[in-house]
DNA sequence: CCAGTGATACTCT
DNA sequence: GAGTATCACTGGT
C-alpha cells in the first residue's frame, strides 16, 4: 500500500522509525528499482528541551531546504561534498521543517539495474550509505521537491519489524544535535551503514 | 587514512 | 559581486 499525504504528516522520529521496514520504489523509462529501507535518521525538532542544530533548516528557511517548509511527503534531495546525493523525506506539517534521511536500504526489486548503475560496488556497499543508495535507486538533485504521493518514486507499507535506535552518524559539529538518539536501524539487518 | 568535488551560506566590500 | 569555510560521503590506499 503506496503512503498518503497523512502518512507523512508526522513528527521526524515517528516517521523515521515507521519508515523501517517500508520499500522505497523508484520507477524510471529504464526500469523499476526497490529497497526495503533498512537506516534512516531524524532531522528537526526538539530533544529533551534542545533543538536540533544538526537539521538544515535550524537557521530558518533558504533556497535549499524551502521544500522541507512545505507539505509533508515531498523530496528533499541534496548535493553534499560535491559529488554525492542525499536523499531526505519532508514529513511533519505544513510549515514545520522536519525530514528523514535514508541511509541505507536491501535491495527488493532490480538488482541488476542497481548493480549497472554501481559499477564495481559489491554486497552491502551497493545501498549502504546515504550516497550509495541515491546512486543505487537513481535518486539524483532533479528529484528535488518530487511528490511522492504522485510521482515515480514512492514509499509502500511492508512486513512489521523490529527497529533499533542509535546516535546519528557525522554530525559532530551540531552542539546538542550530535547526541540526540535519531538514528533507526532494522534490528539484525546487515544492509546498514558503516 | 585522506583526497576529491562543487553547491551553499556566510562574510565582507 | 567576490572571497571563503564548510559539508547529514565515498572509494581507493
Amino acid at each position: 500500500m503506496r503512503w498518503r499525504r497523512e502518512d507523512y504528516d508526522a513528527d521526524p522520529v515517528t516517521t523515521a522509525r515507521r519508515l523501517i521496514g517500508a520499500r522505497l520504489v523508484h520507477d524510471t523509462a529504464e526500469g523499476r528499482t526497490a529497497v526495503r529501507i533498512t537506516e534512516t535518521e531524524a532531522y528537526g525538532g526538539f530533544w529533551q528541551g534542545r533543538p536540533d542544530d544538526g537539521a538544515h533548516a535550524y537557521k530558518g528557511r533558504t533556497a535549499r531546504t524551502e521544500v522541507l517548509f512545505g507539505e509533508p511527503g515531498h523530496a528533499y534531495v541534496y548535493l553534499i561534498y560535491g559529488m554525492y546525493c542525499c536523499f531526505n523525506i519532508s514529513c511533519d506539517a505544513e510549515g514545520t521543517a522536519g525530514c528523514v534521511l535514508l541511509r541505507a536500504g536491501e535491495p527488493v526489486e532490480g538488482l541488476d539495474f542497481m548493480q549497472r548503475r554501481r559499477g564495481r560496488a559489491k554486497g552491502t556497499a551497493l545501498t549502504c550509505g546515504p550516497g550509495r543508495l541515491c546512486l543505487a535507486m537513481g535518486i539524483d538533485r532533479s528529484l528535488y521537491g518530487a511528490d511522492l504521493v504522485t510521482g515515480p518514486l514512492w514509499v509502500e507499507d511492508g512486513a512489521p519489524c523490529e527497529v533499533e535506535t542509535s546516535k546519528r552518524r557525522n554530525i559532530d559539529y551540531a552542539r546538542y544535535g550530535k547526541d540526540f538518539p535519531w538514528r533507526f536501524t532494522l534490528k539484525g539487518s546487515l544492509w546498514v551503514s558503516r
